[in-house]
DNA sequence: TGACTCATGTCAGCATCCTGACATAGCGTC
DNA sequence: GACGCTATGTCAGGATGCTGACATGAGTCA
C-alpha cells in the first residue's frame, strides 16, 4: 500500500509465484508430451496411486479440477484401461477408481518424467532452501483458504476427517 | 504397495506449488469478481502500468497468455475505454497500448484487492521466511527455463543495481 | 541490393474447462 | 418414519484459451 497505482513486483512473492507455476506447467508438459500424456491425466493416475479407491469428486479436488471435468477424464482412462470401475455404486453413488496394471505402466513413465523435471527445478536450491520453500508454500496456501476469516461458510472447524 | 517409484506428495514442492499458485488464484478470483474482473483481465493492466507501450506480444508473456488470447482481451478493454491503441503502427507492425485515465482507475481498486490477497497469503511468515520463498521462486523459475542464456526476460525483476 | 530470419498482428477452427441445474443416496435431527 | 442437509454423479450449454496458418515489416548479412 506504498501508493495507489502499482504492485510492486520487485517485493511481490505472487508474480514470481505465478511464473514458477507457469513454469513448471510448462516443463511438466514438455516431458509428458513424448509419453502421449497431459499434466491433468498425470495427476489424476498420481492421485489414484496414493489413494486407491478415490472418488471422482475426490480426484477432482486433488487435480484442481470440477468434478465434472474429472468425470470426462475418467471416462478416457477407462476406455484406454488405465483405471477401473464397477459397473454399479457398491455404496451410495460413490464409484471407487481403481489403477489398472496398464495404468501403473503408465504412471511409472509419467511419475520418472515428472521427478526428472522436479529434479532439475530445485537444482540450484540447498536443502535448506528447498525445506525453506516447502514451507513457505504451505503457509501461503493454508493462509489463503476461506474459513477463518469470513462467516460465509464454516462449518469445518469441527470436521476429524 | 504397488508405489515403488511415485512421486511423494509429502516431500514433493511441485504439488505444493501448483496447491498456492491455485489457492492464490481463487483468492484472487474471488477478490477481483465484485469489481467485475478477472485475473487475465487485471494482469494485463498490471503490466500496462509498470510498462507502457508494451505491445500486444509483450503483455501475452507478461501474463502468461498467447498473444492470440491477448489480443482478444485488448479488443474488450479497448471498447470499454480502459486501454487506448493507435489506428497505425507509428513503426513496423507493433501497436504500443496506452493505459486511459478510466483504466488506471479501475487498476487502482483492483490493485488494492490483489494487494489485499498477498497480505493476507504473507501473514504467517517473517520477513526473512518471504525473502527465502522469494529466492527460491525465482531460482525455481529460471532453473526451468528451457535456455540457460536467459535471452528472453518478460518483466522479470531486472533492475540495474 | 537482395535474401534470409525473426517478431508481430490477425484470422479460423478446435480443445479444454467451467457454470448451472437436476436427481439420487447417505447422515443427522426431530 | 419424515424432514433437511450435504455430497456425489450426470447432462447441457457456454466461456475461455490454445494450435495452426498467413501476410507484413524490421533487422541482419552476404
Amino acid at each position: 500500500m506504498s501508493q495507489g497505482g502499482a504492485v510492486d513486483l520487485d517485493t511481490s512473492v505472487a508474480y514470481p509465484l505465478k511464473q514458477a507455476s507457469a513454469a513448471l506447467r510448462a516443463a511438466m508438459e514438455d516431458a509428458l508430451r513424448p509419453l502421449g500424456m497431459t499434466i491433468t491425466r498425470y495427476s489424476c493416475l498420481e492421485l489414484l496411486a496414493q489413494r486407491p479407491g478415490s472418488s471422482s469428486s475426490d480426484l477432482a479436488r486433488g487435480a484442481f479440477v470440477t468434478r465434472q471435468s474429472m468425470n470426462v477424464l475418467l471416462q478416457a482412462l477407462e476406455h484406454e484401461g488405465l483405471v477401473s470401475r464397477p459397473a454399479q455404486a457398491p455404496v451410495g453413488k460413490v464409484l471407487p477408481v481403481q489403477l489398472t496394471a496398464v495404468g501403473h505402466e503408465h504412471l511409472a513413465r509419467a511419475s520418472a518424467a515428472v521427478r526428472a523435471v522436479e529434479v532439475r527445478m530445485l537444482a540450484d536450491l540447498s536443502p535448506d532452501e528447498q525445506a525453506a520453500a516447502l514451507h513457505a508454500l504451505r503457509a501461503m496456501t493454508r493462509a489463503l483458504q476461506p474459513g477463518p476469516g469470513d462467516a460465509s461458510r464454516v462449518l469445518e472447524e469441527d470436521r476429524p476427517s
